[in-house]
DNA sequence: CGTAGTCTTGAATGACCTCAAACGCTGTGG
DNA sequence: CCACAGCGTTTGAGGTCATTCAAGACTACG
């Protein structure tokens, strides 16, 4: 049987702030740990959601597949994030995939579970309307994004986004800090693995970043927010 | 002085869903009643979120500008619906422009009052959460959307989103409730207001549709569907 | 050392945008 | 009541960004 998980990983997260050590003892005997390896799925969309979750450690990526097998990448997971709860506010159904991208491990509460205890801590309830509320505004910030500016753009934001969630300084400037491939950025920012590749080459070449497989370093972050906002390039070097 | 409204006005509305008369009472002594002429806007993006708003009658567009003045049309507000309220939860400013596009009836809360009303009936929180969460579903499947389909499949899809919330039965088959421009479509959908024309232009000599200024009438939604869908086109007629 | 997955790059096509002009309603003021 | 101005809409022509199709190179791993 795995050892209960030490409260102290729920200090810090966003869901639980602001409990006392009572309720986080209590809320910590409902969780069920878990490991999962990378590349293994954690849950199916459209299967009934049976659990909420919380990631201590690792990364996961959470898409959403369409009818004619489409995917977006809705977002990344770092530790400390919750995910797979959007089911247990609305219809029941997981409305997308969730697959670790590096070895991870989650913690997971029962539907019933986190019902209960959002019922007797309505401080979790208000928490999970600020982090539902936080997400709506971000995924409103992509559609727009989408919706009105060019792929080269997108891809900068995209990347902006990565590296403010997941990124990690590095002698040669910040690296993302989990692998992702030019088809994972493809499907954030809905466009093809081609062009993304295309893109990062010319940046490449431009001394922006750097990359290989399943792996980018920003190395002027200032030229990539330069090309988000759409303002003029800056001067060769400095 | 407006006379203080209704308290039935507030049954039916999801965000007070299960409260008791007595509750119900109260939530509606805090509300402020407001009379909203078409083309007035409510609120605008980036002001500090004075109040939380909920839809009498009327009808109230949700506008998102980018930096550069792009604009996205976010989703249109029916009766029932409340609006503004995201930025209750978050950081306090709005992230949209409200405007109304038809003669209107809003009721307001004060945030502090919505604040309150909330810690004493978790119950508004709970269905709180419950309304955002299918808002973030949505906007998701939107953002899935504007990724992978082409733009005739996204008007489509816009179309019918709009023809479930507002349509209303007439002769000639499914008209869309309020006033709706090309220029609005091509906000909902990532598009120019010229190819939405071009796009409904093509569809009436299908007979799929009848348009014309700021109105939309569907008359084959089966067709519209199979569009939407990307399945095959139906048989010319019936 | 072979194989599968990732990435790169070229060439051709095409969906959609941009630019441009004109039309037709609708409401307004003379 | 009519004329006109303004706005929403239509439609054409041309251009372009990004996809699609295609082939090959690189890398990691068994």
């Amino acid at each position: 049987m795995p050892p209960s998980p030490d409260p102290a990983v729920l200090r810090g997260m966003p869901l639980f702030a602001g409990l006392d050590a009572d309720a986080l003892a209590e809320v910590v005997r409902h969780a069920r740990p878990r490991r999962v390896p990378k590349g293994t799925p954690i849950f199916s969309q459209g299967e009934t959601a049976a659990a909420g979750h919380a990631l201590i450690d690792g990364r996961v990526k959470i898409v959403q597949t369409g009818p004619d097998g489409q995917q977006v990448v809705m977002r990344f997971i770092g530790p400390g994030e919750m995910f797979g709860t959007l089911a247990i506010f609305t219809d029941g159904l997981y409305p997308a995939d969730a697959v670790a991208v590096s070895d991870s491990l989650a913690l997971s509460w029962p539907t019933a579970a986190m019902t209960v205890l959002m019922e007797r801590h309505p401080a979790i309830a208000m928490n999970a309307l600020t982090i539902v509320g936080d997400r709506l505004r971000e995924v409103q910030n992509r559609l727009r994004e989408v919706s009105t500016e060019r792929v080269e753009r997108r891809i900068a934001h995209a990347l902006i986004r990565l590296v403010r969630q997941a990124g990690r300084r590095v002698e040669a400037g910040v690296e993302i800090d989990f692998p992702l491939s030019r088809q994972d950025v493809a499907e954030m920012t809905g466009t093809t693995l081609h062009t993304v590749s295309r893109t990062l080459s010319a940046w490449e070449s431009q001394g922006i970043v750097e990359s290989g497989r399943q792996q980018v370093v920003i190395r002027k972050p200032h030229a990539l927010v330069a090309i988000a906002e759409d303002l003029p390039p800056l001067r060769p070097d400095r």
